[in-house]
RNA sequence: GGGCAAUUAGCUCAGUUGGAUAGAGCGUCGGCCUCCGGAGCCGAAGGUCGGGCGUUCGAGCCGCCCAUUGCCCA
């Protein structure tokens, strides 16, 4: 949890007086325990309660306090409740109340939320940002497919969490660098430039049964005929010289394709890493001298061993074969080796949940490079594709929907992408094509989406009639006095706090979470109070309040990688079906 | 056989250091457009938080056992 003294570091981002209500009610609530020679309880909450009615936030101390004291928490409570009124000079509280038993609950006077629009006017779409992370310089890997086909919709759900992840990072003071490690060494690879070879000559009219492990998509045989083209003396080639054409050629036009994948998606990577580049560049007999001279490896029956067992792992494991041939493991031990000496302080890889078992050992690795807990794994569970709901097989061969790029065309990288934000990472995710696909209310998506649009449109209105926005410190807010005038002030406050907490979980779902309220309170508040009928200075007023609301939409919607549109219609055009 | 996760309303899911009467969307049923976009709003019904035991003032959350499901490893 963050210590206090980060809510007052993030605060001092807006110019003025900070105007976070919880961080205002503990300072009054610190100085009145302390001025009844009280302590501070360690165990001590401040948090808005479950209902409403209980007002704005709640604290628990008195209850905590009344032990210690022998006192009965409700008088305890009663005591702090008077001391907290008679020191609020500046009248921030509407109302301190005892509840329940013993809870201290306050609710702010509508003055005190209406400072919360200047709060996000001043800082438009960067509201919610804070220097939390210090500029700290972490690095988040995902999607990392092997370059041997297309990407599926398991590896959009890490890109969308990935790159998520990043925008969260960085909206909260991080320094991030976004990787994509290729791995483009080793025998998947070996595999795949025979696959190639092997359909190349089947497409030659050469007689050769398929092998039993091997690349088998359609894309394989476009390769083939590709590189047939374009080098039409191949067969006549030594072998190993063909095979390598094959496997160059086929993983730089698999990656490209990847890359086009990401880039509709709207998933930037800031590097690309070649395992190959690795090996390569000796980096994996770097990181094995650096084990060595730790101590932690040994040679025994020819192979060479690293001693995970004294971090963790229920046996040691190979890191080169007797053949000479090296194992994943090393070449991933080499390759965290690298990131760290590249002077990242954290390190967060997205895998698929079928590597978990992976985990204990990497982070045995991590920690024998005297790096512990500098790295974290996310793990993503699988996504079941469905449609109507019924099941979409996976396999290659089935049917039309199996990679990443045929659903975004067909749903829509907007839909797509706030689905897989949605959810918790770690919980397996139903992706039915045609309820991502549809435009109505059973779409979160464009529930959010709308709500943006929705103001826009009055915004665009109003110009039209002449009436602009209320400035941020106008007398006229006053106007803004109904339950849902401040029900939405309240939402507005919170956005910071669930950046925060959204950017320290690594959990975007989150934010997708707080949007959905945040829309909901909008569309509640559209229904209930009419806007440019209201009168000049009315209308001024609530339409710098729905202008705040979306500010912080965008701004949310922009940390999950959805786009907040103007108009409605501008986002149908993107989720239109391909042909077919 | 061992390990990692999951189990909350008919369905899909929130609920993070243990706090007040467990929430949302969809679906179902019933209401709301002479007015800013009805892609919306309001209301109702719907729960043994998989089961059991324990820890304590208090458990959806923590511990142990069991059940079911998924995955990893031998």
């Amino acid at each position: 949890m963050l210590p206090a003294g980060n809510l007052i570091g993030r605060c001092s981002f807006f110019e003025g007086e900070c105007m976070k209500a919880k961080q205002y009610f503990e300072d009054a609530l610190r100085a009145g325990l302390n001025r009844m020679e009280l302590p501070w309880p360690d165990k001590a909450l401040i948090e808005p309660p479950r209902e409403r009615k209980f007002g704005d936030y709640s604290a628990n101390a008195a209850m905590l306090l009344a032990g210690p004291a022998k006192k009965k928490p409700r008088d305890l409570a009663e005591a702090i409740a008077a001391e907290l009124r008679a020191h609020d000079a500046e009248g921030q509280f509407e109302r301190i109340e005892v509840a329940g038993p013993g809870f201290l609950n306050v609710t702010f006077a509508p003055g005190f939320w209406h400072g919360i629009l200047a709060d996000v006017s001043a800082a438009g779409t960067g509201y919610g940002a804070s220097d939390q992370g210090h500029g700290e310089h972490v690095q988040v890997e995902y999607v990392s497919a092997n370059p041997t086909g297309p990407l599926h919709i398991g590896h959009g759900r890490g890109a969308a969490l990935g790159d998520s992840i990043a925008r969260l990072l960085k909206k909260t003071g991080h320094d991030v660098s976004c990787e994509y490690y290729i791995n483009d060494a080793g025998r998947q690879m070996r595999i795949l430039g025979d696959s190639v070879w092997l359909r190349l000559r089947q497409l030659a009219g050469q007689d050769i049964p398929d092998l039993e492990d091997f690349y088998r998509g359609d894309y394989i045989k476009d390769i083939a005929a590709r590189v047939h083209r374009q080098y039409p003396d191949i067969l006549n080639m030594p072998e190993s010289q063909a095979i390598d054409i094959c496997f160059r050629e086929a993983v730089d036009e698999i990656l490209a394709g990847i890359k086009q994948d990401l880039r509709d998606f709207r998933v930037g990577h800031d590097v690309w890493f070649s395992e190959k580049s690795l090996v390569d560049a000796g980096r994996i007999d770097e990181a094995f001298a650096d084990l060595a001279a730790r101590g932690l490896t040994f040679e025994q029956d020819g192979a060479l061993w690293f001693k995970t067992t004294e971090f963790g792992d229920d046996k040691d494991r190979v890191l080169r074969k007797s053949s000479g041939e090296l194992t994943y493991f090393a070449s991933d031990i080499a390759y965290h080796h690298d990131k760290f000496k590249r002077g990242f302080d954290r390190v967060i890889d997205i895998w698929g949940a079928d590597h978990h078992g992976y985990v204990p050992r990497m982070q045995g690795a991590v920690t024998a490079l005297g790096r512990q807990g500098a790295l974290t794994v996310i793990l993503v569970q699988l996504v079941s594709l469905l449609k109507d709901g019924e099941q979409v097989a996976m396999s290659t061969r089935a049917g039309k929907f199996e990679t990443l790029a045929d659903v975004v065309a067909y749903v829509g990288a907007d839909a797509a992408r706030f689905l897989f934000l949605s959810r918790k990472s770690d919980s397996p995710l139903e992706f039915d094509l045609e309820l991502v696909r549809r435009k109505s209310m059973d779409n979160p998506v464009y529930y959010v989406q709308y709500a943006h649009a929705r103001v826009h449109s009055m915004l665009a209105k109003a110009k039209d009639a002449g009436i602009a926005p209320a400035a941020s410190g106008a007398a006229s807010l006053a106007h803004l006095s109904t339950p849902e005038d401040l029900e939405i002030c309240r939402q507005l406050e919170r956005f910071p706090d669930v950046v925060a907490s959204a950017a320290q979980a690594l959990a975007p779902h989150v934010v997708s979470h707080y949007l959905s309220e945040l829309a909901a309170a909008l569309h509640k508040y559209y229904t209930q109070h009419h806007v440019l009928s209201a009168g000049a200075e009315v209308a001024a007023a609530r339409l710098l309040l729905l202008s705040c609301v979306a500010t912080t939409l965008a701004a949310g919607l922009d940390l999950l990688g959805v786009s907040a549109p103007e108009r409605m219609d501008q986002v149908s055009e993107d989720a239109v079906p391909t042909a077919g």
